[in-house]
DNA sequence: AGTGTATCCTGCAGGC
DNA sequence: TGCCTGCAGGATACAC
């Protein structure tokens, strides 16, 4: 998916389009990528006003009035698109799933070619007692090294599975746990509990840069992200090790190597990151 | 508490 | 050209 620089992204490019706007039609084509039937999604939207757009882990927040909430999982290719009207021919999605419909004569369409992502119609006593399960976000105020350092000496855990668990660390994915670990010396496959502190508190600070770089370079598109301008992101080209098996690491020239393990792929320099330390 | 495997689904790259 | 396999940013459920 889209991991939390690309939520971000997204959330931060519908902010300035969509919200004010007032919703008079929600049209359900694909019903899969709901959690309920489409006859009750779509009535609990028509006539709401979306207040404002956040972003919490990897999922997209769209504020309505009368305190709901749009939640949107993007699953592996959902993208959340605009339109000032209704999208003709070429520029219109490939694979729509939800479409809403603005006073405005705007339109908001959320496409999935997987149909892996997830649109839901929540209070926001429900969306709250569903964020609980998540675990801190690392580029909080609040989100310390000594976080970090704690919650690793807790868990057996390889490293890499430990950052994909949501409800360990909020937003981060294959890519961006790949690329902090690299920053940080870290082999993917490491112990969590053998992590030593001062590693820890490393990675506490490339996670946050690596994070904080994405964002700023507007996200990593690998193949089907795009913000909400429909555009890519331009943080493919400053991968280290995601994708790069087989070139020579930036730092000591060794080939990237590829491991599988939990299921996904894992990048990873066998000089810069041994296995213990 | 972990891992491995399977599942949801479509598309694309690579091998033959 | 086609057909096949494996793989893809995620999340979840299951057996072990």
């Amino acid at each position: 998916m889209p991991e939390l620089p690309e939520a971000e992204t997204i959330a931060r490019g519908l902010r300035t389009t969509v919200v004010g706007e007032r919703i008079v039609g929600a049209r359900v084509l694909r019903a899969d990528i709901l959690r309920e039937p489409k006859r009750r999604f779509a009535p609990k939207l028509r006539g709401r006003t979306i207040t404002g757009v956040e972003r919490r882990a990897k999922n997209v927040l769209i504020r309505l009035s009368g305190d709901r909430v749009l939640a949107v999982n993007l699953g592996m290719t959902g993208r959340l698109l605009p339109f000032r009207k209704p999208p003709r021919g070429r520029t219109r999605p490939g694979h729509p799933a939800v479409r809403l419909r603005f006073a405005s004569g705007g339109v908001l369409i959320f496409d999935d070619t997987r149909r892996f992502g997830t649109v839901e119609c929540l209070t926001a006593d429900e969306w709250n007692e569903r964020a609980e399960r998540f675990g801190p976000e690392p580029l909080g105020d609040g989100y310390r090294p000594d976080d970090l350092v704690r919650g690793l000496a807790r868990s057996r855990a390889p490293i890499r599975s430990w950052l994909l668990d949501q409800r360990r660390i909020a937003g981060v994915g294959n890519i961006y746990a790949a690329e902090a670990l690299f920053l940080a010396g870290i082999h993917p496959r490491r112990r969590a509990d053998q992590v030593h502190p001062q590693e820890a508190a490393a990675l506490h600070g490339t996670l946050r840069d690596v994070l904080g770089d994405a964002i700023r370079a507007g996200g990593t598109t690998i193949r089907d992200y795009r913000n909400a301008d429909g555009e890519e992101g331009g943080f493919a080209r400053r991968l280290h090790v995601y994708g790069r098996d087989g070139d020579p690491c930036s730092r000591c020239g060794s080939a990237i190597e590829r491991d599988m393990f939990a299921g996904r792929s894992a990048f990873f320099c066998p000089g810069c990151q041994p296995a213990s330390s």
